[in-house]
DNA sequence: TAGCGTCAAATTATATACAGTTCGTACGTG
DNA sequence: CACGTACGAACTGTATATAATTTGACGCTA
């Protein structure tokens, strides 16, 4: 049959170059799933050899993958010792969500000034239609949360792209990192959706009329409430159980 | 006398605990002072087989310290087709500076709010003292740039950590990569470097007050007042030269 | 001569054997 | 019984052989 061709297997995203068709992409991609998800615990140390016999690899490709992780921030190396899934503290992730807001704005106002590809407008574009079923509530209910995040995913990862600046986009993957490990704890009420969303609108029209300067103030603000909801969100689930 | 003790090596930083005693960790801190220092060209294509002779190790360390490297953001890998050195854009340099501001100025205001700890404020001391000699003309005038870039390196080093958060200092080193690669570009002024000495005092004394806004305010401009001269000694340098 | 398919050399990806370190445990000593 | 030491199992670090892929050159065809 066709050997070569290699495309992205149907219905999937396409790939970061580096994690395409190889045992150490795929078992990349695996466990930065199973730690995001929280299969893997924090301050989990993680044994190779039993990994191993887990994705049924050798440790080469395995090795190569921790530390692939390792340079993300999501797993800490130690001489002689292996590797360990890093855990957040909540200071950490507020932190991390101080250092996005700026971020954030910055690639807001830089894709402003500089405009956008045909490419990343549709991308957009998508995730605001996309957003305004899901305000309508034209989405299940079961999915809306998932269908948020997704949308969300998108609407920031366009904007990280037309920043034009990889180095931007690094940093947001690496503040984006405590968020993710924490999603599970925040649940978006129907009226912040629609706030967010709102905030979606406003950022892209910014962006799209070359207003530098108002993309990246609504783009604080935006992050600056996302910030405020997961803190919120944090603070009841992780305070001191002492007074139930 | 005040001299820090628990030094790894006579005249060594003390390493990453990543980087300590092996040989992926020797081979790391080695190929990135070279990408570093200019030896490894920007767009060179790394040959395993190559390097494993110049470094005398075999295959499996130096794959890992290829890997910890492109997780830097120094390499890019490319599946089947390994490692190239990265190239940064005059573009990718700026922008990587105006991320710098915001974060250098995050640090700054997450140290006034938190306080130093006694390590932290020993360092930037000793950074200052180092400072006034240097602006004072006490140092041989070949070693000043070194002198220079040491100094700010352990006082922008010390402010990092005295941030409390390790995502705001991944950040900072990958906004640095940048810079550092430029490094030799920039030759600075007596005048240029008694500025950044003041402007050193002043955000110390702010961090030692207690005053985040004013700390951050004073980072802020500092490191905008950096990005100015490194940007205009780029320009000298890259600019299309059809015009001599 | 331009385009294309094929093959071999070079290079990367993976498996695995072996060496060195860590860490828990059991034993000996005070 | 407390404490230190030595030993061994378990684990990580490194070397190297083998498999898969890329790359460039050569010759064939239209």
């Amino acid at each position: 049959m066709v050997r070569t061709l290699l495309q992205p297997k149907a219905g999937n995203e396409e790939w970061d170059s580096q994690e395409a068709e190889t045992l150490t992409g795929e078992a990349t991609r695996r466990i930065r799933q199973s730690i995001l998800d929280g299969e893997l615990e924090p301050n989990t140390r993680l044994n190779e050899v039993h990994l191993c016999e887990t994705f049924s690899i050798s440790r080469t490709p395995l090795r190569a993958a921790l530390q692939t992780l390792a340079g993300e921030g999501l797993l800490i190396y130690a001489a002689n010792r292996g590797f360990t899934v890093r855990a957040f503290e909540l200071t950490e992730i507020v932190d991390s969500y101080e250092m996005r807001v700026l971020g954030e704005g910055l690639a807001a106002r830089l894709a402003a000034e500089r405009g956008l590809s045909d490419a990343g407008r549709q991308r957009i574009e998508e995730s605001l239609v996309r957003g305004d079923r899901l305000v309508a509530g034209l989405s299940p209910i079961e999915s809306q949360q998932d269908e948020y995040s997704a949308i969300n995913d998108i609407f920031h990862g366009a904007i990280h792209r037309s920043s034009g600046t990889q180095v931007v986009a690094d940093v947001l993957a690496r503040c984006h990192i405590p968020r993710v490990s924490a999603r599970n704890i925040m649940v978006l009420t129907h009226d912040e959706m629609k706030i967010r969303n709102q905030f979606h609108h406003d950022i892209f029209d910014a962006i799209l009329c070359r207003e530098p300067q108002k993309a990246e103030d609504l783009m604080r603000r935006h992050v600056a409430g996302v910030k405020a909801a997961m803190v919120i969100a944090l603070s009841r689930r992780r305070t001191s159980p002492n007074k139930d």
